[in-house]
DNA sequence: TATTGTTATACTCTATAACTATA
DNA sequence: TATAGTTATAGAGTATAACAATA
């Protein structure tokens, strides 16, 4: 601790968040590496980003879905590349730019993208369900938009 | 949504659940892909959760940091071997146990483990401190060990 | 046989660099 | 020149399979 007991207002503004970011680091981590663990033909995790994002604010280009996640250009090129060789996303030349490709989400995608039944959020579900309190469950819903806020902010 | 309003018990058990998951999902990967992006000679994320164990717990097996971080013990391995060629890591032969090899944190691991003011931690800790309210940082605190309980149910 | 650890190989996700086509 | 997208290549982090050494 770098701080007198009793100042409040350090406490307030700054004491802490070094230490938060820390500990938030390593949850991150192991979370993370739990979640990835894919079972076959299930969305991936970037798979899952995008379709989002599709779904949240319609079709938009490859580059700029890429700015939302705040990776390359390159690397969400590959997502969609898969998710439309599965018929999760289309692909639609814009006619007034020879440049631009709009994509959109599939009936299919939509479908996946809602399927609350998939292996992957049962099995989150299903632990949040038994191993924790309805006012833990209320605290990580309630701690969800700070992470997504925070993931933009850094 | 799936239930009657007014449903107060399906509320506390079993509703929210798929949704927390999924917005987790989607917040735990922009975070991620935030995160990973390192500066050269920083800690990577499993670097320093392996680092992080080595303190918390002692000196102990590479197979046994495997378990704690749920990945095969062949990519701790690997994680170990770069810790150890960067001299923070040291690796102690068994002496009653031939097949068994113990590593310990080096005074040099130590301090960079400790260094808050390493440039990953200050980033997330200047945007922890810049654009979050006093309430919101502890609301995240708060749900850090959820967070990682959550991680170890799944 | 079981356990600890290593080596070999491959997949996913990401990055940068270099290119084409269009504006 | 600038922008949208693609192709090529590389690196990190993970996995599984096969192996050696030790118990």
């Amino acid at each position: 601790m770098t701080t007198e007991p009793g100042s409040a207002e350090l406490d307030r503004a700054e004491l802490d968040t070094s230490d938060v970011a820390a500990a938030l680091r390593e949850s991150i981590g192991l979370l993370l590496r739990r979640m990835r663990q894919q079972q076959p033909g299930e969305l991936t995790l970037p798979e899952n980003a995008a379709l989002t994002r599709l779904n949240r604010g319609g079709p938009t280009t490859s580059s700029a879905l890429a700015k939302l996640e705040q990776i390359s250009p390159q690397s969400m090129g590959a997502t969609l590349a898969g998710l439309e060789a599965r018929g999760l996303v289309a692909r639609h030349p814009d006619p007034e730019d020879g440049r631009r490709v709009v994509l959109s989400l599939t009936e299919t995608g939509l479908r996946i993208l809602q399927d609350k039944r998939n292996a992957r959020n049962q099995q989150l579900a299903a632990a949040l369900s038994a191993r924790f309190t309805p006012d833990e469950v209320r605290l990580l819903a309630r701690a969800t938009p700070l992470l997504e806020r925070l993931a933009q902010s850094i």
